[in-house]
DNA sequence: CTTACCATGTAAGGCGTTACATGATTCA
DNA sequence: TGAATCATGTAACGCCTTACATGGTAAG
């Protein structure tokens, strides 16, 4: 019966706090969710199409303007669908890593090849863990006792552990 | 012209070690890269044979027993290409949690499910963890200056480096 | 003698990206 | 007035997993 599409989750969880456009839910995913998932307009708007035909979400009248904008309503099919999936243990938690493939087979290439990977790895990384430690100021700011930011920062320190670590490790295979 | 399937470069970099049978290598990436990297034999067979019509591979004789079993041999072509690749700044380095997207909505199920999927979590971590550090164990007591060795002792502790961060940060998060 | 592992491969189908197509609005 | 951003969507295509299909061999 059932599309196991992760991806309808991630749309009903962001709905789940608010009515949002297409459009809003690529660039929250791109900012708020872009260290563990992403995904495209590609996949988004069929998606929630989707979402609509299974009655998981509804959209909202466009009121206003002339310009198209269509908001989507979760209701409460789709909250109990989510909530329901919130309670299954996760399946997987992938990594693919290119810079780990060409390290793995260093051999083949030279050392200098592998530390000029290791640089241009060491320097997205130290990118990455810049901007979630800002993310980490902000809300650290704002969090009183509200669930939602509790939980977000619980993912943004998830991604700031593992960056440092791997820029510990990046430091001492240089050694 | 070109398929720049990483796949490719798994097998190529494989077989710059060794000639291997498609079983073998399928074994070889479920033990050794399996943190990293992933492929079943589903795309494992039609890419050995894609490598052999591009000139980057032969099979090798079959010589003796009855079993039908398939050595492939890497080609100067294909160490070329391998080479290449090696060369050009990894791509992208990714990483989907369907844990952390169950943290993230956390808000919308209850902190008892936060805390189940964690445990989970916990779990499958340090049973990884420690398959690693046996792997480390075992690398160190035979690695002298062995190239190869040194490489995947470096992917080996990457692993326990991002392991590890992942465990202190469940702990952190359940105070 | 049967279970587990060795060994190769194909077919169907799912999932997702990229590129394309289109147009409005805002701001400098 | 031109660039950037807002906004929605489709089509082609690629890549991969799952399930299936087939059979040999080793060990208990």
């Amino acid at each position: 019966m059932a599309k196991e599409r992760v991806l309808d989750y991630v749309l009903l969880g962001l709905l789940s706090h608010e009515d949002l456009t297409g459009y809003e839910i690529k660039k929250r995913i791109d900012s708020g969710l872009s260290f563990f998932w992403g995904a495209s307009y590609g996949s988004i708007y069929p998606a929630l199409s989707d979402l609509v035909q299974r009655g998981l979400a509804v959209r909202t009248e466009e009121s206003g303007g002339p310009r198209e904008k269509i908001h989507y309503h979760i209701t409460s099919s789709g909250r109990d669908h989510l909530k329901n999936w919130l309670l299954i243990p996760a399946k997987k938690d992938e990594f693919r890593s290119e810079t780990l493939l060409k390290v793995f087979f260093g051999g083949e290439s030279s050392p200098e090849a592998v530390l000029a990977q290791l640089d241009a790895f060491e320097e997205r990384t130290a990118v990455a863990l810049q901007q979630l430690r800002e993310y980490e100021k902000v809300l650290q700011s704002i969090t009183g006792e509200d669930d939602d930011h509790r939980y977000f920062l619980a993912t943004v320190r998830f991604g700031i552990s593992t960056y440092q670590a791997w820029l510990d490790w990046a430091d001492e295979l240089r050694a």
